[in-house]
DNA sequence: GTCTATAACACGATAGAC
DNA sequence: GTCTATCGTGTTATAGAC
């Protein structure tokens, strides 16, 4: 059953995001979201435990239109570099238009008790789709890698992509065209790096890498471990 | 002349900081501050143009400490490796104190048009003398670096340890004992990294390098050139 | 369980008098 | 430079209606 609540949370998930788009994370009231919505503040709050929340429903939605964007790339493309930088591109077609919106509640997942971290419990099924995305990228191409390696690449893509989307955010250039330009370069050397990293020489750097991700990803696990995220602002309310 | 006001100002940045260390970022109020300091919030805001302006004091003094507590590393060893290491674990040191006060602002920190952003202007003083420090542990080493990539090398460094404190930031392991293990991790693949930077199959590797570094250059110069960074959560004040 | 209406609270920030 | 008073906001509380 749809639930009844369900008609009036999407109303209220609309407005906000129409809201934060067309204003601004920090310009959109709660008064204001609940009022185009139609709803009373104290409905709002009954669906969503505070403003950040409703930030949540957005990363679904991208994660969701990326996958969409990408589809065509993966199906296309066999080389590994291209499938990459088709992913990434994909990503920043999608987000352009949130670029104002996503560069002023970019603190909000910056903090690492929100929810909204990308580090978070409450963010591990966005971040699985997009680390399941990049092992898309990596296993549906020719390219060759050292089998330990292989799988540890697809979270160190994410990390790739998570550095982009930081400089994405940071990004004033029109139309991000900086951030573009990254992705040309960071790319190329990317697929060198994996296609070198059967050579001889570089199976020590190789296993550094491996261990060093390995390490990573006991801090990730540990996170998720832990207690629920939830917001909170020291502790006070 | 050391200006009428410098003592009021002193005032309120001691209440500040110690009421932030003792309290949190989020709990200490601005009413608190002013009335620790025993002036009015009305004269707070004369001397500080926001609460997170109370903070870019906090830098400062953090990259002091760094500094006198990385001397010693950088006049008894002459390794890139362990200079490395050493410098890396003081500003570990120097922090651990402030751990859970950084956890909260650190999402202050994140915002774009922050002015504690690391990229802004506002921080560039703190970010050069960080920048600095790092090219003293290679300058001052014994390492042999590709001419091209040795000019770019600071920077690089610089980001890594951008990733420390990203990663620092969120660990809540006891003592952030996975940091620790984090940079036992990443200093050797570094070190080998710069070592094999001149091998004849690793030059367009290290091309590629230089050139993302430029490009990422390109982007933080653009930055610096920008509005001067004045917080403003949205434009809405 | 879902929803309204309204008031109240605490806080960051500002205005304007002195 | 300093103050007091006040505003706008996120959030909570209350008291109920369907």
């Amino acid at each position: 059953m749809p639930g009844r609540g369900e008609h009036t949370r999407q109303l209220i998930i609309d407005s906000a995001l129409r809201l934060f788009r067309e204003r601004g994370y920090a310009q959109t009231t709660m008064r204001a979201v609940a009022s185009e919505a139609g709803v009373s503040v104290g409905n709002a709050y009954y669906y969503f435990d505070s403003k950040e929340h409703l930030v949540q429903e957005f990363y679904d939605r991208l994660q969701a239109e990326h996958r969409t964007a990408a589809e065509p790339v993966l199906r296309q493309e066999s080389d590994f570099g291209p499938r990459l930088h088709g992913v990434l591109t994909a990503w920043l077609d999608v987000a352009r238009p949130y670029h104002a919106f996503a560069a002023k509640f970019f603190k909000v997942a910056a903090e690492p008790d929100s929810p909204l971290s990308p580090f978070s419990a409450a963010s591990s099924a966005p971040r699985d789709a997009a680390v399941g995305l990049l092992r898309e990228v990596l296993e549906g191409s020719t390219a060759k890698v050292d089998a330990d390696l292989r799988a540890e690449l697809p979270e160190l893509l994410w990390l790739v992509e998570l550095g982009v989307v930081l400089y994405w955010v940071h990004d004033s250039s029109p139309e991000q065209a900086r951030t573009r330009l990254l992705i040309d370069r960071a790319v190329p050397l990317v697929n060198r790096l994996v296609g070198l990293s059967r050579l001889r020489v570089l199976r020590s750097v190789s296993r550094d890498i491996v261990s060093l991700s390995r390490a990573l990803r006991g801090g990730t696990a540990e996170a998720l471990g832990r207690a629920e995220g939830s917001a909170d602002p020291d502790r006070r309310r």
